[in-house]
Order: structure tokens, then C-alpha cells, then sequence
RNA sequence: GGCUUCAUAGCUCAGUUGGUAGAGCAGAGGACUGAAAAUCCUCGUGUCAGUGGUUCGAUUCCACUUGAAGCCA
């Protein structure tokens, strides 16, 4: 049997993805699953870009507003929802369509990545977190990583934190080293025939457009957002991450002016695009459209695609 | 009008006791399997303002021109 054909848009940010795939919902009976890494955040709207409902134009939308700021999520928590909702979109007859722009979550899909049930260990990041502040502190984190797994480190910076710790926590949350554990999270196979398609705009006019979209951002409320975040919730251990609202933090805490605030978040955005294009050009599968085109042209391209 | 200082990478500036130059930022390219809007790696040729002079050789010294800043009238 056919695997059922799920629909994958991505593509740096402000190129259009939720335009295009509303519309395309609209004309296929099909409906969204969010792949962004800050939209499922509850109380953080205006930064995130994350669409309101009359711009959802009635078409039901997975994976958006549902966490709290103040609760962790990954993208294994990622994989496991939306694979849920992709199941349940196919049970009611209708198309599933994936939009996003985290590399990594689209990747859990699309190469049918599987993860581990385990649960997040506070107490060893932080004891980690501890010593790789201490001078040379980072360097025997390191050195202990390479024993665990060098295969993994040889791929790894020195300077990397994040990904040493990763090393040392799956080691010790499994007993398997990340060399393994990678192995073994790609042996079921991929369960859906994703069709991935990734909008792009021309380098120049895609900075024009975010440039444009901080100072919107900015009018339309931005800094009241992170205010209200902030007196709502206590702790933000990944949502703070959020371009956008960490600058808006150093704003209010006196760090900078606002002039300097807005700058620095169109600068961390046009790069954060210049990353995103980056990663979804590895794929040689995916077919790219073009942003500055007409939507319904564009539709036509994907529907094209999906005969196949 | 006179005097002084400055003019070097997209920006801010080093520097060359005369042998054609280098940092930070910006920018570009890349990596990415449980924090990913995160994290990390790599990349520096530019009429050294213009014209002429001295010199084997000038971005460096000298003169003039242009522009900027400051001071004195």
C-alpha cells in the first residue's frame, strides 16, 4: 500500500510560508500543522509572526499556542504531536500540510528521526552547566565526551557547549553514546510520503521584508508582549530563546536603546534566514518556489508535484 | 581669510623607521538528531582621497588640489 502523501512547506522567515499555505489548505481541503519552534508558545503572538484567526481564514491549525512559556518542549516532544496530528488530519480525509521553519523539527519527520522516551534530567544539565563555566571547566567536558563517544566529538567544536552536553546527557540518560542512539533513531523508516517544498525570495528583498516586519513587530505591540510575558510567567527555559524577545529584554532591563534593540533584532533575523536557507538546501529533494511569485502560480507548482 | 589635524575594507579605526596593509563590527559560505528563532566552524585586494615631485621603489616623505573636523580672525 501507498504511503498517504503529507505536504511539507518551509523556508527562511518572512518569506511568505503562511500565505501560501493557507491558500493552498483553502484549495485542497487540507490542514496545517505549525513547525516552528516558538509559535507553540502561549502569550508570545506578535514576535513570532504566529498567524490570528482571520488570517487562518477558518483552516484548522496543529502545534500553535499550546505551550507555556515556562514549560520546556523539543523537538521530540515535536515529533511524537505532530505525527499524532498528521494521523488524525488523514483519519478525517483531509491533507495534512506541514509548515515551518525549524530545520530540525521538519527534519524529524521527514527523515523519520525516532526518539527515545526519557525524560529531561534538570539536576545533571545544570551540575554540567556548572562546571563547564569553571576555567578549563568546557575543555574536560570535552575530553570526557570523547572518551564517551569520539566518533560523535570528531564532528563537534571544542567551543561547542550545547552539543558536548548533549553527548554527556544522552550518555547518561540511555547508557548509549550519541553514535548509537543516531543509529538506532533512524531504523523504522519513514512513515508518510512527505512531498517538501521550500519558498525563497531573492537575498535582498527578503532583508527588505524583515527589516520591515521588526519595525511592524515593534508598532504593533512588541515590547507590551515581553512586558506581560515576564510579570505572567517566571522562568523561560527555551522560549526566551525567541528572536525578538530576548533583545527586548536587554531594552527594558537598560542595556540598550530602542533604536539599538530594533537594529539588533532585524540584524539576529537576517541571519536566522541566512541559516534557515542554509539547512534546507541540503536536501536535494526538495523543490524550491519562489516568494515574489503569484500565490495561485505557485499552488498550481505544488499541486503539479503532488500528481506524482 | 589664516593656522592645525585628518582622509586606509560597507562602517569604526590600526599600521607600514619608504619594499603596495590588518583588527573589530557588518557581510558571505558552511555545520546541525532531545535548548534549534539555539549553538558552532570557516572566510579580509582595498585605485591606502586626487595630481605631481623626490626615490631603484611611495599608501608611507614633499608640494599642490579636493573634502571633513577644530582653532584663530
Amino acid at each position: 500500500m501507498n504511503k498517504p502523501k503529507v505536504i511539507v512547506i518551509c523556508g527562511p522567515t518572512a518569506s511568505g510560508k503562511t500565505a501560501l499555505s493557507i491558500e493552498l489548505a483553502k484549495k485542497i481541503d487540507g490542514e496545517i500543522i505549525s513547525g516552528d519552534s516558538m509559535q507553540i508558545y502561549k502569550d508570545m503572538n506578535i514576535g513570532t509572526a504566529k498567524p490570528n484567526i482571520e488570517e487562518m481564514q477558518g483552516i484548522k491549525h496543529y502545534l500553535i499556542d499550546f505551550v507555556d512559556p515556562d514549560k520546556r518542549y523539543s523537538v521530540a516532544d515535536f515529533k511524537r504531536d505532530a505525527e499524532k496530528a498528521i494521523k488524525e488530519i488523514l483519519n478525517k480525509g483531509k491533507i495534512p500540510i506541514v509548515v515551518g521553519g525549524t530545520g530540525l523539527y521538519i527534519d524529524s519527520l521527514i527523515y523519520g528521526i525516532e526518539y527515545q522516551d526519557i525524560k529531561f534530567d534538570e539536576q545533571y544539565r545544570k551540575e554540567l552547566e556548572e562546571i563547564a563555566i569553571q576555567d578549563g571547566g568546557l575543555e574536560k567536558l570535552y575530553n570526557k565526551a570523547k572518551e564517551i563517544d569520539s566518533v560523535a566529538i570528531e564532528k563537534i567544536s571544542p567551543n561547542d557547549k550545547k552539543r558536548i552536553l548533549r553527548v554527556l546527557e544522552i550518555y547518561k540518560a540511555t547508557g548509549k553514546t550519541k553514535t548509537e542512539q543516531e543509529e538506532e533513531s533512524r531504523k523504522n523508516g519513514i512513515k508518510y510520503d512527505y512531498r517538501v517544498f521550500a519558498i525563497n525570495i531573492e537575498r535582498e528583498k527578503l532583508y527588505e521584508r524583515i527589516n520591515k516586519r521588526v519595525d511592524i513587530m515593534v508598532q504593533q505591540g512588541l515590547i507590551e508582549e515581553v512586558k506581560k510575558l515576564l510579570q505572567k510567567y517566571n522562568e523561560f527555559p527555551t522560549a526566551m530563546q525567541g528572536l525578538g524577545y530576548k533583545e527586548v529584554v536587554e531594552y527594558l532591563e537598560d542595556k540598550c536603546t530602542k533604536e539599538e534593540m530594533i537594529e539588533k533584532i532585524k540584524m539576529e533575523t537576517r541571519r536566522y534566514a541566512k541559516r534557515q536557507i542554509t539547512w534546507f538546501k541540503k536536501n536535494k529533494q526538495t523543490i524550491w518556489i519562489d516568494g515574489l511569485k503569484d500565490k495561485q502560480d505557485n499552488i498550481q507548482i505544488i499541486l503539479e508535484e503532488m500528481k506524482n
